[in-house]
DNA sequence: TTTTCTAGTGATACTAGGTATCAATATAGT
DNA sequence: ACTATATTGATACCTAGTATCACTAGAAAA
């Protein structure tokens, strides 16, 4: 009994937790994913991954999307990106440059929610907050 | 000079200000955004107008969506959403069952990302913040 | 370890949403 | 009415993503 059995990662443990078979397709998009340390497009992963069919690319990032491994931003004019959730709930920040994504919580947010409930007519049943800066690596760029 | 040179649209006035001629497609296009009273997507409006070309319908769209005339939802999972924008900064409610769009204005809002300003590396440029309702009427169609 | 059953794969074809092209046409100014 | 040019819309194309389905590989039983 070694230290081994702990290197299952956090993408590895969702998909065991579904039930599905480690195959070496989805291990290579996992991994693939945990060493990008950003966000990425389902197309870019597609081309990190040559040798992953497309669909197995895409079936890979709805599953670990559904069971709440990964979170999905829409991107106004352009293809979702992904990032790994590692909050339970939280928010997002995405470089507009660059389209890095960071994660935040703020319990404000949900303050304002409940002040909310009294002006919006119906029920709320969720809320989504995004925040676009310059990250600061791309305001190095910048200053150059 | 009479009343009627008041009957200008704010469409139809946000066209103008770009200095775009006023044809009959994209007066079609206008005036049917402004009856539908509710938010729509690309493709219903090409529905709804069967005699403006697909082209014109997106060209126009994007015109008001660049002058602000629009807003552009991203709906995960979806074709964006378009709802007039009736105010100048505002947030949006959308149903999550019918996709009915509604605006909200809160300035809780604004003081969360200035408190948020020190926690976040990088400079905020903006910002995004969605409701997901179930709205009055869908509520209603529950309840039967 | 081989067998067997089933989950998973990936090439392909398809769909949806949207844009570029470009000859034909409508608009607005003279 | 004439003319210059903005606009149109059919078409072809592009990107993102899904359905299909014969084939393959994983895992569990024999």
């Amino acid at each position: 009994m070694t230290q081994e059995l702990e290197t299952y990662t956090r993408l590895e443990t969702a998909l065991e937790d579904q039930g599905l078979r480690k195959t070496s397709a989805r291990l290579a998009v996992v991994n693939r994913i945990e060493d990008l340390s950003s966000s990425f497009t389902a197309e870019e992963l597609c081309r990190d991954l040559p040798d992953v069919g497309r669909a197995t690319v895409y079936r890979t990032i709805r599953n670990l999307v559904d069971v709440g491994a990964l979170c999905k931003l829409p991107i106004v004019d352009g293809a979702p990106r992904y990032s790994i959730a590692r909050n339970e709930h939280h928010h997002h920040t995405i470089c507009s440059r660059c389209g890095t994504v960071g994660e935040f919580r703020h319990s404000t947010v949900e303050r304002v929610l409940r002040s909310l409930e009294k002006e919006i007519s119906g029920q709320i049943v969720g809320h989504r907050m995004e925040i676009f800066i310059t990250c600061e690596a791309c305001t190095k760029l910048d200053d150059q």
